[in-house]
DNA sequence: ATTTAGCACTCTTCATATAAGAGTGCTAAC
DNA sequence: GTTAGCACTCTTATATGAAGAGTGCTAAAT
């Protein structure tokens, strides 16, 4: 292999993060290769690339230049006889520096927006927002159930069900809600249940789920010596529903529309991606790590560290009620994918679903 | 198209019911080669048939037999040289009168009352039932939410969310929780809220969902006149959530499952297969014509009347309390299933599932 | 009258061969 | 530094032929 004649900058990751180094020709045909393949789906040839980019090149030329984009791993060849294809690595110098997003019509927007209205109560906002984010895209749509942590608990009570099962609902920041099956270690009386969470509600109410954890722990400590067997009770019952209330879950649509790409024509390889979302494991980890971060972020191909998302993008944005990160929403499609369109959907779609969530306040 | 010789029985909706009339050999030849095919997957000869079955005769005589039953609607070939394939016909009489079902070993029906037993809430005991269904067939599993009408209403609540949006959280019959947003049509205190439901609760506890629908029409024609404000919005908010409390859904698990099989190798075909599953409208309303029946009902191939759901099967169940029919249970899978085994599968977990909803009360 | 052996026939599947086409890498000329 | 020319590789499409599976029909056997 002969040395790159051009210099990538690589970030801490060990992936390439830049191609400020790479010069201006080699940037222009690398951008106008991914374009063309995110367009038409074919290795792009030196002979079409010359007539599609601006460069006045020919296609030897444009060979030379292909072989050295090669050499840095940002585009390669599916065999001899094809053009060449982008890498993750060659998508993520496009999305990183090569790439001019559109900005959306305003009217688009809007229509946007409208979907995301709380008239009428079903589906869920969330559901809406999925099947927007999937139906907009063409690909399928992913947004998690807010943090319950950072979410505000608005009221909690208790049902009684049978002998040692008590049912608390918690509503949470606005109209989500959660329920919990507790199995408690005695029979808790209906009056028991009232008074319990009226003293929750009354305590807690307004305040998020990171400080109801902690006054649980703190009231518990005080109530060691003159606890009155209701308020130990409560405070068990407050803390049981906080554990199963950390479940962090998403809501899916759309998946069938990864069904029409050929990345995904190998039944085997569409299973286990199916299998995936079903599974949610790791998926949710992923969409954790978007959680820190303050705008768009995405994941191309491998750098997921998931080998069923090896020829997957995920696109994520998080979204913020009063001003706080509570969840993260995005789409999830072929690494060829038309980033140019789907950043500014999703970052759009992110805001306004914040924006629905706090109106609801 | 020579004459049949056999008369098979056909019944009031025009399909083939009982193979009554077929004699002796013909039925013994459709019940090996639908054995033969169910096993192999593999369009099955007269060679094969005639080592396969007990009948001494030679292919040439079975190729006679096959001809007759090809002509019935029973088998058919894909092509000339080709062995021949039960047709949904063909299945039809093979389940109707032909089968005998495997019984499940007592510690298998054990193994899976054990997996529905109540322990720990998550996953709700529906989402296991559909997974256990899943996961011992190796095909998709189906459980419809118990219907609302014949559900027992425990309790009702209302949470004040916005000036005009309240929270109606029904706890029905057990731990299945329905939460709805009901627009209100001017602000309510929450004291307000709080006797409306204790109002609700002393009416109705206890009641059935359609007894509710009842009290309440009831009770709004009496308050015509004297009515208390309260009341009047107890009795609207009661009705609102009845109404958009109707809504039929289902769990379903383990669809990844089909893209094992060949029948759905074809993309195209598994891309609407999934999106039936996800309009959820079709299956449902599949499913609802199994609520009348008294145990397992099936449907193959075209028998639904849903293209999309040609190649498959639909093996199902009502599950009861309290000796009502609530809900329905199944599998979906290939016409080509062992129906022998899940049949019985199917029609066990759906015992078990009433079961464990009973011991809940 | 039923059953069966024999046989011609059809259709699929697999392997092989061939030609066309696309695109490359290299070299030498511009 | 750029490009024309060219040999080379690899894919794709198409044709061909042989093997194999299974059928339907007919005539002989039971």
């Amino acid at each position: 292999m002969k040395s790159a004649k051009y210099v990538v900058i690589i970030s801490v990751d060990g992936r390439v993060v830049s191609s400020n180094e790479l010069n201006e020709r080699a940037q222009q045909l690398l951008k106008t290769l991914v374009e063309c393949y995110i367009r038409d789906g074919q290795p792009v040839g030196s002979r079409s690339l010359a007539r599609s980019s601006d460069l006045d090149l020919s296609p030897a030329s444009i060979r030379n230049v292909m072989a050295d984009l090669e050499d840095l791993g940002l585009v390669t060849s599916p065999h001899t006889s094809a053009g060449r294809v982008p890498t993750a690595q060659g998508y993520r110098v496009f999305v990183n520096s090569l790439l001019q997003v559109q900005l959306l019509e305003s009217e688009e927007v809007q229509r946007l927006r409208h979907q995301l209205e709380p008239e009428g109560a079903r589906p869920g906002l969330l559901e809406r927002a999925s099947r927007l984010l999937s139906g907009v895209t063409r690909m399928a749509g992913l947004v998690t159930v807010p943090r319950p942590e950072q979410a505000v608990l608005r009221q909690v009570e208790f049902v009684s069900l049978s002998e040692n099962r008590v049912l608390a609902i918690f509503v949470i920041n606005d109209s989500e809600v959660q329920n919990h099956v507790i199995h408690t270690g005695r029979p808790f009386a209906a009056a028991e249940l009232t008074q319990a969470a009226k003293y929750l509600n009354s305590q807690f109410r307004g305040k998020t789920f990171d400080e109801v954890r902690q006054g649980v722990v703190q009231a518990m400590r005080d109530a060691k010596d003159n606890a009155t067997s209701l308020l130990q009770a409560a405070m068990n019952l407050a803390e049981e529903a906080q554990r199963s209330a950390e479940q962090r879950d998403y809501v899916l649509a759309g998946q069938t529309n990864l069904m029409g790409f050929s990345e995904f024509s190998n039944i085997s390889t569409l299973r286990q991606l199916f299998e995936a979302f079903a599974e949610k494991r790791d998926l949710l980890h992923l969409l954790d790590q978007c959680l820190v971060s303050k705008g768009v972020q995405i994941f191309i191909g491998d750098e997921s560290g998931y080998d069923v998302l090896g020829n997957c993008s995920l696109v994520t944005a998080p979204y913020r009620v009063d001003g706080k990160v509570i969840g993260v929403l995005g789409v999830i499609g072929p690494t060829r994918m038309a980033y140019d369109r789907v950043i500014p959907i999703v970052d759009v779609t992110a805001k306004l679903l914040g924006a629905a969530l706090n109106s609801r306040q």
